[in-house]
Parts: structure tokens; sequence; C-alpha cells
DNA sequence: TTTGGATAATATGACCGACATAAAATGTGC
DNA sequence: GCACATTTTATGTCGGTCATATTATCCAAA
């Protein structure tokens, strides 16, 4: 049930909590949320700035409405979950072992291709701004949070060099691993860092054109990223986490 | 420009429409959208209806707002891509043979892993219920209607037999390529029938638990795809395809 | 009792007008 | 020419009203 603490707050924060009963279950597959006036007042909030929450929600097919009928949560299955925000709402929500898994099954998947092909196609401009993206990397030294950035920019800019707008927009959900990962440092500080020769391997078989070389070594580091979140999972049950979520939760 | 036709439908078209000028380039990326009144006007809509239009494109990743200084389309690489309404105005606007390339590599790189996965983990009710589409696409005999519906059913029964929900939301990218291939079956009857044996074999892997025949069959009806799609455009170079759409799109 | 159709109730959908807020644009004093 | 106050303006929020679709109800005829 939604505590109704004062949400004078934009609308998009308004969708972020309702996303939250949603994806944590509170308001499972199949049942009808309540009227949009009820959840107004819920909320705190004009049926306005509910009905344009609800639209974004429709939008990430989180939910579907029907006159008289009410609205209703819409199973998982069409949950578009690769949108950059439905994957940080679920990791902020519910840290779940699950969750780590098939993020990085997914980015097994993908990566090491997309890898294969910005070697083949990609363009020097390219290159040498996933290399720019390294050298900073390099640079941040045992800061995690300045070692993060680049290091999604690097990512990143291996997505864009393959010219493939789809594999772009999967830009998203290695934005929500690299989170995951930089959440799970605080529980052990330094393994970003501990990727930084696979990047560089990576890197080399780019400059070298070789596909299945960068293939290989972008499998690599995948390998590597499971073990550490694995390993950072196993540390501490996921719990400590759930409950580190909710207290920062707290204060906004 | 937007034609001020009468607009009189749900602000699910008015944003289907302002995707559409916007996915065109008739509104460039960076550039600053009308103002929302001038918006309403021009789509004969209210105010609160072009809002609730522009917050289903905010939460696609296709504009951003801020105060005073406007709505503006973000670059093409913040665009959920992968989102499935955006996959369908994409292609309806523009059956581009960049996008069909496109979208035909994602879907090699993702499904013949996925296919794996599903050969070694699917259950048996999984693995029964794609055998059920199948058997549906058998009977469907040359009817390509009739034909695409139990086949996304059958590769979107692959992607739910992995567990893993980052592939289950890449079925709206299989659907976008599956009416692709629909629109395309047009210029060559018969062809998507071709598919059938393909099918079967990939069938036949995954009964048999044998996740590497699994994806080589997989990638073998990758193949085939392909050449169909290369070919179904080749014929007609995409431009009939555009006039036929734009038709479609006038009696609207 | 059951069934079929008219009727009422109701939740979402659309609209309007007004005000709040933040940031860009402008003006003012130095 | 610059720093600071003021105005302007486009989005953000609000409350209320009416429209529309669909469920739910009720009544009458078979």
């Amino acid at each position: 049930m939604p505590r109704d603490v004062e949400f004078r707050q934009s609308n998009t924060h308004v969708a972020r909590e309702i996303a939250k009963l949603i994806v944590s279950g509170t308001w499972q597959e199949g049942s009808t949320l309540p009227r949009e006036i009820e959840l107004a007042s819920q909320f705190c909030v004009s049926r306005t700035s509910i009905r344009e929450s609800l639209s974004i929600l429709k939008a990430k097919g989180l939910i579907a409405a029907r006159q008289k009928a009410g609205t209703h949560v819409r199973e998982r299955m069409n949950w578009n979950m690769l949108d950059a925000e439905l994957l940080e709402w679920t990791w902020a929500l519910r840290p779940t072992e699950e969750f780590a898994r098939q993020l990085t099954q997914v980015r097994r998947i993908v990566e090491p291709e997309a890898c294969a092909i910005c070697a083949e196609r990609g363009s020097d401009a390219d290159l040498a701004r996933i290399e720019r993206a390294y050298r900073e990397m390099d640079a941040a030294g045992m800061d995690s949070r300045a070692y993060s950035e680049p290091d999604l920019r690097f990512h990143r800019g291996i997505l864009t060099a393959t010219g493939n707008d789809f594999l772009v927009a999967f830009g998203a959900t290695v934005e929500a691993a690299l989170r995951m990962s930089f959440d799970l440092s605080t529980l052990n500080p330094g393994a970003p860092r501990k990727s930084l020769p696979y990047h560089r391997a990576i890197l080399d078989e780019i400059w070298a054109r070789n596909p299945d070389g960068a293939r290989r070594a972008m499998h690599r580091l995948m390998d590597l990223t499971e073990r550490n979140i694995t390993s950072a999972l196993s540390r501490r049950h996921g719990e400590a986490l759930a409950t580190a979520d909710a207290s920062r939760e707290h204060d906004a």
C-alpha cells in the first residue's frame, strides 16, 4: 500500500513510485489498479498528473487501461525490460541475484558480437573515441565512481561503432549492468579496476581489425564481470543491498 | 508540416503522428518542437492530450522537455529502438533497407543464442508450447497471414523458455521483424512457408536438448530470412513499399 | 426460470481555463 | 561592459466539466 507521504514532485517521480509498486509485486500482474481519482489522492497530486504518469507506464508496457473496466497491470512478458528507466527502477527496488544473472547473460550474448562487428566495420573515429574512454578509465585510478563513467562510454562506443541502431539502444541495458556493478563494488572495492587490462585487450584486437579476437576478448571481460558479480552477491546475500536501498529511499 | 486533418482520436494516435514527424526527420535531432499550445491547435486536440502524447514520447526517449526552454528531439542514441511501438512506427513510415538490415543483424546475434539456452534449460511445457506453434504454422498452408501469427509465437516461445526477462522483451523486436517479413511477402508470396522445415529442424534440436545444434539450426533460419528480405527489397527498390504505406495511411 | 434488451452506473478519455514555476531574455545601474 | 534585478514565456500542475465506452442492473417477455 503506498504511503501517502508528500509527493509534491514532478509526475516522473509519481510514475516511478507506481512503477515500484508494480515491479515489487505489490500490485501483481493482471490486478486492477485503484481508480485514477484514488491514486490522485493517495499520491497527493491532481488526476491530470496521475494520468500523465500512467501514460508513461503504458508506454513502457507495464499497464493498460480500458474505459470503465479500469487500469490493470500487464503480464511481465509485455514489459519493456530493455527500457532505461525500467531497468533502473527494477534494480533500485529489487537488487536480486536473478536480475544480475539475467543481465549478465544477455550482455554475454550481445556484446561480444557487437565487438566483432566493431572491429570489422567501426570507423577510425569510432575507435579513437573508444581509446579515449579507455585512457580516462586508466586515469581514474582506484576511484570506482570516476572509473565507471568512462567505462560506460567504452562499451557504448563499441555499440555505436557497429552502426546498428538496435545495438546502440542496447546501451541502456549495459548502463544498468554497470550501475549494478558499481553498486556492488562497495562490497569489493578495487574490483572494477581489475577489468582495465581486459579492456586494453579488447581495444588492441579492435585496432588490429580482428573480429574473432575482439569477440573472444570481450567474452573474457564478460567472464570476469560475471565472477565479480557472483562473488559480490554471495558475500552479502543481497538482503544487505535491499536494506541499503530502502534507507537511501527513506531520505527522499 | 503536419496536416491539420481531423484528429479526433485517442492521444495514442497523436503520439504516433508526432513520432512519425520525428522518425521521418521532419523534426531533426536537437531541434525544438513547436510549443504545446501550437501542437494542440495543429493536431486539433487539447493541450492536455498533447501533453499525454508527449509524455509517451518522453518515456520512449524520443524527446525531452525543459521549462521555458521548450521540448526538443533527443539524439537517436537515446531513442529506445527496442520498444515495440517505436519499431512499428519506424517501419510503417520508413520501410528502408537499412532498417531491415539492422533488424536482421540483431536477430542473428540474439536468437541463435536464445535457442541454445532454450535447448539447455527450457522446460518440457515450454517446448510443447513451441511445438504447438509449429503445428499451427504447418496447418496455415500458403496463407501468409495465418502463418505469421504462430510463427511469432514460435520465436517468442523460444525466448520465453530461456527464463531471461530481457530476452523475453526482445520479442518485441522479433515481432517487428516478422511484421516486416509479412509486409515484404506480398512481393514474394509463398516465401514465408519455405521457412517451415527450418523451424522443424530447430524444434528437433531443442527436443534433443542439443544446444549447439539448436544454435546452428536457428542460424540457418536467420540466413534464410536474410536472403528472403534482401531479395524482396532488391526486387522493388523499397520505394514501392513507401508509396503503398503512404496510401494505406491516406484512408485513415 | 431464463433470456434478451433497455437503462443506469461508473471509470477512463478528452477538454478547458487558470495559476505555479523555472529559466531564458531583457533591462538597469554601476 | 558587467553584475544584478525584472520581465517574459513555455512547461508543469491544478480543479472541474463533459464525453464515451462498457459493465452492471433491472424489467419484461418467452
